[in-house]
DNA sequence: AACCGGTCTTGATCCAACTCAAGTGGGTGC
DNA sequence: GCACCCACTTGAGTTGGATCAAGACCGGTT
């Protein structure tokens, strides 16, 4: 991705948060630039993954936050037998990790689905310097907040949805997510398979595959693989909001 | 909500956190007794609530959590359409509103399911407090961290679980929360709807109705409407550990 | 260029849960 | 004591998504 490379190779991609173009949908938002040197003074460390490469694992002992600066995450936790849930998709800017506060260990695995950057957030400095920064502290809680609404949007999808409705749900929070970051809505590469999206819908690969067929059938979507371009954005805003009720 | 009652009435049941039963399971736990007391000075106000009472409603400003003292509760969100969906139920110890942190206003509804006492925590004060305090923002982080993986869970059970193993998972759940709070762990009384219960596993009232049926036809519950006695514990856990397989 | 493995698509069949419908039981108010 | 309502149970029929199976596509490798 990134060419240039120089001799140093410790900290290849060291941004400053003042510095850094994520700054306002991580964990730095709203905090002054003085502020923000605090921060990096504890946010040292980055640590680079390629694809495949497991940030932590279920049981691995907690200790750092994680913020997506590049590339793409899934979350998943598995139960005693095999079953296996993907918990969530991380793009730049959201914070992973926050599962491992309330036990001391990871209770899901996080795997990148592309080469990926992160920031790494040792949590016993930032619980320090969260009691010292109002702004930050205010901050830390909004996010963790939000992660909870986030979860309970996935329990209502799974727990009331048809499998063509979780599917434009999906696509619909993925472009949203992705016009926050600057790239076109109607636009996207999938970075996971189709039997990840099944896993994180509650659906089998053969389901979702067929979804998307419907839906390109009836021009709401082209797809071409992992290449998706979104034709009608209101079809699928509609099937969410069950107009067929 | 509160009309100006007479000056006697205002904490008919106020307890302090130090002298609570409930201390070790709640926001106080692990801070001293002095810390408490400071804990005690914001958590001035409490509020009773019969059954089918609203605490919040979503599109309520966020002001406070909420501790339920005494008494159940459940949580549910809906989207535009009449989709709805528990997303979790509620009982003593358990911190209510965690949801209102990140956009201010509540996003989920809170409802007493029988007459119930909870504890005002004012959000702002609380801040405040918790970073003077670091006992207490620890704990307020494990509880909201608790909450994540707590809906990882659910997510797990409503993406890739059957219906029999999605109630056996629930009962275990609330008896393995119930003897924590001193009860028998194999006699209950379900203070909720079948149809709340399957709302809540992403399942139709029948279903969940038939589910009942079954375990009893194989002696693994006795039920009596909602009174329900836990014959084979081990039995629904290998149900949910799907020793099927 | 041919091969290979992983990913995806599509078809045919099956089944768990949903839907619709009827009936039961318990609690409440008159 | 009776009527009514709501929650629950149970049965019969339907269906959406799962399962099983075959083949297509694509990227990487030799």
């Amino acid at each position: 991705m990134q060419a240039a490379q120089p001799v140093i190779r410790i900290e290849p991609f060291k941004v400053a948060c003042s510095s850094c173009n994520l700054r306002e949908l991580c964990l730095p938002l709203g905090m002054s630039n003085a502020q923000m040197d605090r921060l990096d003074d504890i946010v040292a460390n980055r640590r680079a993954l390629v694809r495949g490469d497991a940030l932590f694992r279920a049981g691995d002992a907690f200790t750092s936050l994680y913020a997506v600066r590049t590339g793409f995450f899934k979350t998943c936790v598995s139960s005693e037998d095999g079953r296996d849930q993907v918990t969530g998709f991380h793009m730049a800017g959201e914070l992973m990790g926050l599962d491992g506060i309330g036990t001391d260990y990871h209770t899901c695995d996080a795997v990148a689905l592309e080469d990926s950057h992160v920031c790494v957030i040792p949590y016993l400095q930032l619980e320090e310097l969260s009691r010292e920064l109002s702004d930050l502290q205010h901050q830390l809680h909004r996010i963790m907040s939000r992660e909870i609404v986030r979860d309970h949007g996935v329990m209502l999808l799974l727990g009331s949805m048809r499998a063509e409705e979780r599917l434009a749900a999906f696509l619909l929070n993925l472009t949203q997510r992705l016009q926050t970051r600057g790239f076109s809505s109607t636009s996207l590469i999938l970075r996971m398979t189709r039997e990840e999206i099944g896993s994180y819908l509650g659906l089998k690969l053969e389901t979702v595959s067929r979804a998307f067929s419907r839906f390109q059938e009836e021009g709401v979507l082209r797809v071409k693989q992992r290449q998706i371009e979104v034709l009608q954005p209101e079809a699928l805003q509609r099937l969410v909001n069950g107009s067929d009720c």
